[in-house]
DNA sequence: GATGAATGAGCCTTCATTCAT
DNA sequence: TATGAATGAAGGCTCATTCAT
């Protein structure tokens, strides 16, 4: 059984990785990759399969860190005792934010890949995926500290969602505009202050 | 005096918009547009120049009236006096988002259209621009009434920029969402309210 | 019976020129010509039936007063009495020659449509139409003059015709150059004289 | 390692000589060229980049040859002592004409396509080129052999290139109608004889 | 007669994918 | 397994001509 040439593979993800972000999924060519990677179109199919798995292989580790990662926060918190939830929310969700943020540092093109190149990929909505998960959790949080706006009904899900929305797309941003990361975390941290304040004055009017 | 067709301008512009919405201006086919209209292609030549101007023809009435309602907002505000500025804001700022939210609703599907098929046309940047003006707004407002942050350089302009994309993404959320309009209002008054609270709380600290 | 609303044919017949002249008649198009000419392309068909058509109409008087002239200069040479004609021969080709110079710069866009834009029309062949019926006379002449190159079947009508054309094509470089017309006339004297010293080499070399 | 189908180069390369020289670059179809020689649009864009690639590959090779003949020609007559060049020129000439005619007639489609299907493409001016380069070498070999003609200004350059264009096309003729070559060369030695005189006439008229 | 919109075939070109070598 | 040529559908767009008004 012949082997695949070393090498190829790494460049082929490179090359892609650039095409793909200059031109995002759709208008990304893989004749250019091939070319560029100095290989034959072929090989992108031995290995990757198609277009669309080139960009699976470039992305979905990263996605699938980031699922384990943010989950693994999601489910901590979770086992929390629901008394101390409230008290501990804080310092939870301002560490959640700041590994969020190193990972995405981690992994600068994947996350710009994911926001502004997946366009007719599965991935397309993968920012809308991570903020449901998010939503459902903090939901749920909600609901087991008998947060009275939400139990009266004032406040459901789906503006949970929106304000979700905001936030992480705030977060984004960074990504966006290719910040340097100290300027990031300086951001982020007002970020999450921002939010958090706004946050409770919605959800928690009576608190203070 | 040869005449257009009636109504062929207008199931052009209803199946082109369908088409838009469903497949973004990129991988919209206008052979498909214009059978689904009923009509040839070259109708479409005859009354929309070409493919861009199609997008144009659905899209940039709304941005032009919108960019017209928007900036006269800022300006009023402009003129206000700036003793009573910082008095007036959060009523001008509430009652513009309102304004705003109504006129999305008045052009729903366009809204669709400019946040996410806007890709290759020229208004691909219009959320951007968008928040540029606002921003740079909130900017010079803050330098006006002396915050303190501002002029410390605590907070910078790009700081505003990532609040107020996570303020306008909020926002357009509804639309991503097809929310029905009772519902948005709702929460775009707390949206308003949850932005507004942590904006002070990073640009007036010691306001309380 | 409606009328022709006038001045529309001259606008077109003056607006088609200059989009022959420009692009050649392939690739003219109808559109622009009656557009430039305030009319539309409905127009054209009305007053010139087609595209080719509007080319004729420009150019077909031209080809036949051409013709007819020619034709007369010919014919005349023709009934002049066979002993006289070797004498008469140069006056009336250089006479010939200074016609065809001046009717050409009464008629010099036509001229220029005729040589390099005329691709696609009956017209294409103009010249060598006009350079055979040239040949033909010249080589009916060289018999009758008892030429010997001639008759001993040294030089054929096939050679007249390429030494012909050569010699029209000299003639027609001052179209294609745009020449003032005291320049072309000198250079016209000095080609007649070219030319003739070259003929009578080739076609009476024992004369000297 | 993939092979292109042997034998489908030389197939689209002589069907696209055929369908360029029935209708000219502009006019002839890919898809036509295609269909005929039995394979698909693509096959061209593989091996030829694009239609006037196509056009080129046929066209290109005999310009560049044809150029390096004819530059090695002008060039080692230039190189001729100056005080030889006056009586050396008629056998440079002759001989630089039957080469050229040699020349073509290996070569006989290209120079009908270069000839008078090219427009469109790069090659569109290609006589006029040529023609401009024996014009220009002529001149100066007028003025080093102090040719009174010249430099009294009588006969100017812009003459020469009216003569040269009248003896190139005569030339050329021989390609136009398809003559057997023993029939061109005959006519081309006649030719040169006529333009020799001819020229010898104007340029040297008190030599005899 | 005048208009100019409608037509729809045709243009060159690009592309992801397949598959013979 | 590697190659890259072959495929052929699909893309946006232009055009001379027709014909309803």
């Amino acid at each position: 059984m012949a082997k695949q040439i070393e090498g190829v593979y790494e460049k082929l993800f490179q090359c892609a990785k650039k095409e793909f972000l200059e031109k995002g999924f759709k208008d990304a060519s893989l004749r250019v990759i091939a070319q560029e990677a100095g290989t034959s179109t072929g090989s992108i199919y031995t290995r990757f399969n198609d277009k669309e798995g080139l960009f699976d292989a470039i992305v979905n580790p990263v996605v699938e860190e980031m699922k384990e990662r943010f989950f693994t926060v999601l489910d901590n918190f979770e086992q929390v005792d629901d008394s101390r939830k409230e008290e501990l929310m804080p310092e939870y969700s301002c560490r959640g934010m700041q590994e969020l943020l190193d990972f995405i540092y981690e992994h600068f093109d994947e996350f710009r890949l994911l926001l502004d190149a997946s366009y007719g990929t599965r991935f397309q909505n993968f920012m809308d995926a991570l903020i449901e998960s998010e939503v459902s959790s903090t939901y749920r949080y909600m609901k087991v500290i008998g947060c009275e706006s939400v139990t009266s009904g004032t406040v459901t899900e789906e503006f949970i969602h929106i304000v979700t929305s905001a936030y992480f797309t705030g977060m984004f941003e960074v990504v966006r505009h290719n910040m340097p990361k100290p300027d990031a975390e300086h951001y982020i941290g007002l970020l999450v202050k921002y939010h958090m304040a706004g946050f409770d004055t919605i959800f928690f009017p009576d608190k203070y």
